[in-house]
DNA sequence: CAGGCTTGTCGACAGATGATGACATCGCCA
DNA sequence: TGGCGATGTCATCATCTGTCGACAAGCCTG
């Protein structure tokens, strides 16, 4: 048989972007403690050599994701009127990729290591609270946004403490009403 | 000099309960991961060995650590028309020591480690959810519940991502009273 | 005082991790 | 086609971790 998988293509720029990519799903899943260089690699299909090299070392290569955060589906894509409803329900019944939260949820898997949440206390406000209370705006916009995104953070944390399947249909769909009117509340102010 | 510490008095309980302290406030600081067997022993001031054969395993110590959270005080401790000023301000003000939130702190810290949220999974909802539900009362406490842990959680995640000193005093006693005001909400359904 | 059980320490091991430099392989260009 | 730089792999290292068995020190009982 020797079915072998077709080798991937010598292109530098390409396989960078793939590693890139690899790693913020598995920083966005996993903790930064977690993730290892080789699980990256083997996502890709390469050495995990390969990904020193490119990105010089593991906390280098966390930087480069939070700083290529911004680039997916966003919290503030889409109607602000439905900003509540839209969030909580990705909060709640979760999605299975491309979710606007995952650059939220990258924060949050970094608060367990010591040394992910000093890189993350560098650049989270730049990244992340400063556009975000932007688009809020209006008085008392950063004390919204820290409220809005420690409810959506929360209910995450929550979901996976919970293991997510001790509520019934009924009770989640009540905690998505709950939880959309209390976001929008906060983003209206 | 030779300026020497004394030793502790050979006592097995006493030596047990000052691990399980130490380990309690260590998992409440830090991830899982990063708090060693030996971090714990030093605080106590002990061999790591010691640790090992008192409480078998890590995972065994975690569990026992999960098991007797409830000793300390509670977030359910205190008036009911307070919680929500009560509680907000720790978690927005935080306390040095002996707050009524290390036992979800022990629980938030875990969702970085694949090992400890499998184990908090199993515990998290006759230690905790349980009990609060229980508190809460009234119809959907289990919603009402979870709603306000994560809360809770997630504004312990954004005091962390963010320093801690990024808002001005104002700022602050602003996000405080929006704070206890939702949370009283969700308690009083 | 002597024996023995308890309490604690020391050294070491196996496994995993991030990082590094030497080697192999592909693809382009003269 | 032959060579050369770019691209990727392999073996290896140093380090850290939890855990274990052997040994040392202390305390109580006879």
């Amino acid at each position: 048989m020797f079915c072998q998988v077709a080798p991937r293509p010598r292109n530098a720029e390409a396989t960078r972007a793939a590693i890139l990519t690899a790693a913020r799903e598995r920083f966005s899943r996993e903790s930064y403690d977690d993730v290892g260089m080789r699980d990256i690699a083997g996502d890709v299909g390469v050495d995990a050599a390969l990904v020193s090299r490119y990105f010089g070392s593991k906390e280098d290569l966390f930087l480069k994701v939070l700083e290529h955060c911004g680039d997916g589906p966003d919290l503030m894509d889409g109607d602000r009127a439905t900003f509540g409803d839209r969030v909580a329900r990705e909060a709640i019944f979760g999605s299975e990729h491309d979710g606007q939260l995952e650059h939220l949820l990258v924060l949050l898997r970094s608060i367990g290591s010591a040394k992910a949440s000093e890189l993350v206390r560098r650049t989270a406000d730049e990244s992340f609270f400063g556009p975000f209370q932007a688009w809020i705006g209006g008085s008392d916009a950063p004390v919204r946004a820290r409220l809005a995104a420690a409810f959506i953070m929360g209910m995450e944390v929550s979901r996976e403490l919970t293991g997510g399947q001790t509520l019934t249909r009924e009770q989640s769909e009540n905690m998505h009403a709950r939880m959309a009117a209390i976001l929008q509340d906060i983003i209206d102010g």
